[in-house]
RNA sequence: GCCGGGGUGGUGAAACUGGAAAACACGAUGGAUUCAAAAUCCAUUGCUCGCAAGAGCUUGAGGGUUCAACUCCCUCCCUCGGCACCA
């Protein structure tokens, strides 16, 4: 026998695997579908980190058991490959970011495949590629078209040394990540999606689907819903009115002041009112140049400024209240507006304090006193000071005075999200281009002829954003053009503002002249719809002409919804949301199936991160970066897997440790080694063997069977491997191997060392693939044991251990414990009390 | 501050429907094999006392429930992750 050679054998079975197509997924098939997918990569210069490894292997044990079990798998991979770093590298290099990420790709893939990963490398898809982001466009157009899609000025992170826009994980500290300058809110025109139209089915549909407690958590809190109260507040002598949202009405007689957001619009109304406006205008001038993540440092330090000269009403008790302007207060919350509780709100008592103004307790504490010198008292109880709904429980007060000024017309009961509205416009290079024009004698006509305008002759986006005009559908994709420069314009736009014959166009519905949309889309837009194109059919007519994706529904509502998706846990405020909204809206529409219902991935799952060693995280600038292809190379790609899977739980993060994947090595070679106790001349006996040699291995094996699918449901791999080791173990001590249970037993270890296994299996003769083998069941009367080791514990401690039948009677595995000298030992002058006896576990005496 | 995960040997961890704590690995020590080394195999390996048989202690800390607690309850500490002036 020669020696294991992973390198060697490895590189000849993905060769016989390709070659027989063996991970394909069949369009047509009798068999049940079963859709696993894993996160595609953005195929950055860096190639595959052992942390995509880790979510590509364990879901490749998945998806290779599912196979076995008998399923059509669909199991997908491809390219997120719009994006920063490619552009930044870009401008460093000039190199064209499409030649770049031809590179990558290919750099990827050939890691990805020398992994063993069972992908169906037929669907690979590159969201890069024009026939994939035509329908990424198209995806665009449509919400355009119901109107979820509009122009606004809101403000951004804007770098004034690099003029361009940043996004928010581009800013470190407030500062540019890239030249350090410091980073200033600016106004800009940016196109929005109206996700929050989707925030509540969002939330509700997650009873729906399988994910962990800890993700459903975490997009629950993103969208962040609280149910509360709008109240209008009069303003003295003028008509303007100031609407706040609380969700403490119960508190509205201890409102003693108004705080408006610096960006609140009705301050410019008020201008003539107001006496100090030259202040008031400084404060908001200081306060809209820091950004967002200044504010919040700043959160123990409240400023702000009153604005002299009016006055609010508080519509309960008719008092005249001041209005401030503070930066604790934000524009994009709930009204922009709040009614200030000092006695009954930490940041408004925090801010009562600094500029002196009136607490008025108007909760108490049911069973104490409360001590102001401590602090606002935030809890319930019961009404003080408030007239008509004195002594009143607050949570019942809560509604009542609702109620009380809604009939009044001036509360409503409303509910607020923290979810904003997407931003889904880049002034960049490397995005998919928005497919719409600008039509100066569209935005007239639609401005200045409403009335005329026939049905139908534009559509609800049109309509919205007066000027901007859709690409037809036919004229898709709307295609990146080259440029030599990749680097945004002076006023930071995107660098297709230069390409004036790109931008320069006809409009197609007055064709008159238009111009084109030079923002692209953000690096989500690609992966917001992947795992549809994965099912999607493409024709290539011939070799010159391009690729094309078709939108096949019948073949979305075979494949969908994803029965399983792996993915980082940091994707699950962004691109799982954003995914499941723009899934919701294509359901909606009619471009998904209704069958499918309304959520696109039944079970989510997220992997742990890998640290480096000694528990640090991997990064270039600390040179602890494994490769994995090093550790392919070095070991061969089998150990990669048994080590990743077997490194610690799944879902946990887990420093690496190249000891570790040494251990992996030992246990496949001692696998390897087996073969030579094989007996072939046992392929006649039956599995069943009678001699009672054998029973304990049948036994094993039958509980591993259990063991190893019941672990790969749950994703305990790590359980999985080392249940796999005890067998080995216990293999290694037979003097013979019968041929049925080695053929089991490598079954079971195929989906995680699938070269090794099918080499063997080669070995032993045995037919066809090993990855093709059906997926042993277990007998679980062969799991039970006849024979058990029961406990003897005195007053809880053990004290001796008899091996007994199973099913023993209690009287009888008592009189047996007794008798044991050791137990004679400690029940000797003793009384015994009380006998616990758990069958098959143990007996406990109380002395 | 709030929410969520977690805290177990020298290390990664296992056990969590309450029933032998430390499976499986890594590392370490000793031995076999070898001219030697690697590889492999065998033995030991939670801590303390003891020559030993054995005894006691041990799952972040403290308390509780129970015949029995890593597991359940209460109080607290530490750590990682997320959110955060969200009204």
């Amino acid at each position: 026998m020669e020696n294991y050679n992973p390198k060697k054998l490895e590189r000849k079975w993905q060769g016989i695997w390709e070659k027989e197509d063996v991970f394909q997924a069949k369009n047509k098939s009798k068999k049940l579908k079963f859709y696993v997918l894993v996160e595609f990569p953005y195929p950055s210069g860096e190639g595959l980190h052992v942390g995509h490894c880790r979510s590509y292997i364990g879901l490749d044990v998945v998806a290779r058991k599912r196979r076995m079990e008998g399923f059509n798998v669909l199991f997908p991979m491809g390219w997120d490959a719009f994006g920063l770093p490619t552009e930044n590298y870009a401008i460093k290099t000039g190199i064209h970011p499409k030649i770049a990420t031809r590179k990558n790709t290919a750099y990827f893939k050939r890691q990805q495949k020398g992994l063993g990963l069972s992908f169906d490398w037929f669907r690979e898809i590159n969201t890069t590629d024009p026939a994939y982001y035509k329908w990424t466009q198209w995806i665009f157009l449509q919400l355009f078209k119901n109107g979820l899609a509009y122009k606004a000025k809101i403000p951004i992170n804007w770098c004034p040394a690099c003029k361009i826009g940043l996004a928010n994980e581009e800013v470190v500290d407030a500062k540019c990540e890239r030249c350090g300058a410091g980073v200033v809110r600016k106004e800009k025109e940016q196109w929005l999606l109206k996700i929050t139209n989707y925030a509540e089915r969002l939330i509700q549909d997650l009873d729906l689907v399988d994910y962990s407690e800890r993700v459903k958590v975490s997009q629950n809190e993103w969208i962040g819903k609280s149910e509360g109260t709008e109240i209008e507040f009069r303003i003295m002598n003028q008509e303007l009115r100031i609407t706040v949202f609380t969700t403490r009405p119960d508190t509205l007689f201890g409102c003693t002041y108004l705080v408006l957001a610096p960006e609140h619009p009705i301050i410019e109304n008020l201008k003539s009112q107001i006496s100090n406006f030259k202040f008031v205008e400084q404060y908001i001038k200081e306060s809209k140049k820091k950004i967002e993540k200044e504010r919040i440092s700043e959160a123990e330090e409240k400023t702000g400024i009153e604005l002299k000269g009016i006055k609010a009403i508080n519509p309960v008790n008719g008092r005249e209240i001041p209005i401030f302007v503070a930066d604790y207060v934000l524009m994009q919350y709930g009204t922009g507006a709040i009614m200030a509780v000092p006695a009954h709100d930490q940041r408004d008592f925090d801010f009562a304090k600094k500029y002196n103004l009136a607490i008025i307790e108007v909760i108490k504490p049911k069973n104490f006193e409360h001590n102001f010198s401590e602090g606002a008292y935030e809890g319930e109880g019961i009404l003080v000071n408030s007239r008509r709904f004195e002594g009143m429980k607050s949570e019942d007060a809560r509604e009542r005075i609702g109620e009380w000024l809604a009939r009044q017309n001036v509360a409503e009961k409303v509910v607020h999200y923290k979810l904003r509205d997407w931003i889904f416009s880049r002034q960049r290079y490397w995005g998919e281009p928005i497919p719409l024009v600008f039509c100066e004698n569209c935005a007239v006509k639609i401005k200045n002829q409403r009335a005329k305008i026939k049905n139908n002759e534009f559509s609800i986006g049109e309509l919205q954003n007066p000027g901007w005009i859709a690409v037809p559908e036919k004229d898709l994709p709307v295609k990146l053009p080259l440029v030599g420069d990749y680097k945004p314009t002076e006023k930071g736009e995107s660098p297709l503002a230069k390409i004036k014959n790109w931008v320069n166009t006809k409009c197609p519905k007055c064709k008159g002249p238009a111009e084109r949309e030079t923002d692209v889309m953000p690096n989500w837009a690609g992966s917001n719809w992947y795992y549809l194109a994965y099912t999607m059919p493409r024709i290539q007519k011939s070799k010159s002409k391009n690729q094309k994706y078709i939108w096949d529904k019948n073949k979305i509502k075979y494949w969908l919804p994803v029965d399983w998706y792996n993915g980082g846990m940091e994707h699950t405020n962004l691109h799982l949301l954003y995914s499941r909204f723009i899934y919701k809206f294509l359901w909606d529409v009619g471009a998904v199936p209704k069958e499918i219902g309304p959520e696109p991935y039944k079970k989510r799952t997220s992997h742990g991160m890998i640290l480096g060693e000694g528990g640090i995280k991997m990064s270039k600038s600390k040179g602890n970066v494994i490769n994995p292809e090093t550790v392919v190379k070095e070991y061969g790609a089998d150990t990669m897997r048994v080590y990743e899977m077997f490194m610690g739980p799944f879902e946990q993060m887990i420093p690496w440790d190249t000891k570790g994947a040494i251990g992996a090595k030992r246990f496949l070679e001692k696998v390897w080694r087996l073969q030579n106790k094989v007996n072939q001349k046992s392929k006649r006996n039956k599995f069943r063997l009678r001699a009672s040699k054998n029973q304990n291995l049948e036994s094993l094996i039958h509980k591993t069977i259990k063991k190893v699918g019941e672990d790969i449901e749950s994703l305990k791999l790590n359980t999985a491997v080392s249940s796999l080791m005890i067998l080995t173990n216990e293999l290694d001590k037979q003097k013979e191997i019968p041929l049925i249970l080695y053929s089991y037993f490598l079954i079971l270890l195929s989906p995680f060392a699938p070269h090794l296994t099918e080499e063997l299996w080669f070995r032993v003769g045995f037919k066809g693939l090993c990855c093709q083998q059906k997926w042993p069941k277990y007998d679980s009367k062969l799991i039970k044991e006849e024979k058990i080791t029961l406990i003897i514990q005195i007053n809880g401690k053990v004290r001796d251990k008899i091996g007994v039948e199973a099913d023993i009677p209690e009287d009888e595995a008592k009189k047996i414990a007794l008798s044991q000298e050791k137990v004679l030992k400690w029940t000797k002058d003793k009384k015994i009390k009380k006998t616990i006896f758990i069958p098959r576990k143990l007996i406990n005496f109380v002395i």
